[in-house]
This record gives structure tokens, C-alpha cells and sequence, in this order.
DNA sequence: CTTAAAGATCATATTAACATGATAATAACA
DNA sequence: TGTTATTATCATGTTAATATGATCTTTAAG
């Protein structure tokens, strides 16, 4: 479903969350607990940090921790610079001009769906998926 | 959603669905209406062939055709062989061993937006997709 | 039995994603 | 002010997906 550099990124973001004690945390230390490559996490990260994502400090004590409090970070905000997430070019079959008024012949089944993942996306906050938080359907 | 390879499977389905009538179609004639690479359309709709999607004939008045009704193919076993559609490898952190009894921070509330793709890949048939059939939700 | 039209196959090229390694820039602190 | 720990950046390598081109095999028709 996403990519292994949007996935980096989600993990390394749930793990900056649930470490906000320690607070900033070096990459090598998220790239050994998570176990992914550190040099090109360290690139992920760096974008996170343009994106406004994450706050990064260099130097000593330096390394990079949440920008804002994770109940106002969601999924998407996470994901969307690294994956298109049925944002738009939502279409099956990947027609570039496919919308209600042009529909490809899967996109009214299609479209259901869809949505579904962009709202859980959309909504989904990385506090929703801090360990110890209560997890409700 | 899909990759490239199984976007063409399936437009290619779905063209061979709705040409029933000048079968079998030529592999030429299918990229050439579709705008897909011709040789690389030849591999793919030859997989499905051993997979028992479409039937081939070679020679003079040659081509392929659907092995099966419309209504008796679904979406996922045209798209299987080339993607793996939100079956087992589910998990949205790539986690290996995840499930309802060994699961990740976001299991649960991934599992029912990823449930509801894997749902639509099973259900709807190459017939749902044709044009000129009736669409209902 | 030859020929032409079709799919099948093989070798290679291209591209983007993923990854690694080396070096530069920055900041804390003795 | 020099040393060290950190992020930032750049150059390069690896791999898999995508794509192209050439040739082989099969079959219908003349």
C-alpha cells in the first residue's frame, strides 16, 4: 500500500511520538530501533523537517523531534510527500482526466472505496496510533 | 493503487470484454487502442493465458479472447499475478507478522479500509466494468 | 509446401526506487 | 579556539519495474 520511503517515514514518526521524553532524538538511534538504512532515513527525515513535519537541530544534542503535538499530525500529512495517496489521481485505471463527469467504467465502484482511504488518511492522527492510547473502532 | 503491468492487465480485460464479438483480438490491435507498449502487453497478456484468464490462439487469425464469462471473472484474479492486492501482506507498517492477535499501532483501523479494498478486488467482475452495463452502488 | 500473420521468447536498454559511503556544515562544550 | 557529535549534502551503487528490438515458433491459407 505504501512505498518502503512513506513507510520509513510513518515509523520513524510514530517512534518520535511515542519517545517524546528523550527529546530530540539522533537518526541513527531511530534507524537502529527500527531498522532502516540510516543514511537514506536521514534524507526522509530531512524532508519531514522541510515540510514542517519535524524540527530538526544539528550539533551536539542535535537530532530531530515532532514539530507539533501528534493529535494535530495526520497520516496523510506524513505520507503525502513521499506517496500519492488517492488524492486525486484516484482512478483504476489510471486515466488522468477521470472524475464524475468523466467517468472510466470503474469509477463509480472505484470511487467508494477510495474514499474510504483517503478519509482514513485524512483523519487518522499519528495520537491515534501512539502505543498506550485506547484504540476504538 | 495499481502498478503500471497490472493497470494493462486489466484495461486489456476489459477491452478483450468488450470486443467480444471480433474474437480473438491481436495483441497489436489491444496496445494500439490502449496505448500500451505492444511486447510488453504480449508478456502480460500471455501470463494471463497460463493462468488461465484469457485463452491465446497463434497463427493467422490469432489472438486472445476471455477463457470465462465476464460475470465469472472477478478484479483480483486478473491483477493478482502482477500485484499483491491488500491480501495477507496487509499490514500498513510492513510489519511480517501482523494480525488481530499480534498487532501493529495501526491494525485496527487499517484493517477495515484495507478489508473494504480487498472486498472490492474479490467482488466486482470484469462484467461490473463493461460498458453498457447498468452501474448500481 | 511455401508464405504471411500471428503469438512466444530472448537479450538488452531505460528509469525510478532504494540504498550506501564520503564529506561538509553546524553546534555544544572543554 | 579546537574537538567532537550531530545533521546536511553529494556522489555513486544496486535492484526491480518498465520498455524495446530482434528472432523463433506456430498456424491458416494459397
Amino acid at each position: 500500500m505504501l512505498s518502503s520511503t512513506a513507510e520509513y517515514a510513518l515509523k520513524a514518526v510514530l517512534y518520535l511520538a511515542n519517545h517524546a521524553e528523550e527529546q530530540p532524538v539522533r537518526v541513527g538511534d531511530v534507524a537502529e530501533a527500527l531498522g532502516i538504512p540510516r543514511n537514506y532515513l536521514s534524507k526522509i527525515l530531512h524532508e519531514l523537517a522541510r515540510d514542517g513535519v519535524l524540527s530538526s537541530s544539528r550539533g551536539k544534542h542535535g537530532g530531530f523531534q515532532l514539530a507539533h503535538p501528534p493529535e494535530e499530525l495526520s497520516l496523510l500529512t506524513v505520507v503525502q510527500r513521499f506517496d500519492r495517496i488517492a488524492e486525486e489521481r484516484s482512478c483504476l485505471l489510471g486515466r488522468p482526466q477521470c472524475s464524475d463527469r468523466h467517468a472510466c467504467a470503474a469509477h463509480w465502484r472505484w470511487k467508494a472505496v477510495s474514499e474510504q482511504v483517503s478519509t482514513f488518511f485524512r483523519e487518522t492522527t499519528v495520537a491515534d496510533l501512539m502505543t498506550g492510547t485506547a484504540i476504538a473502532a
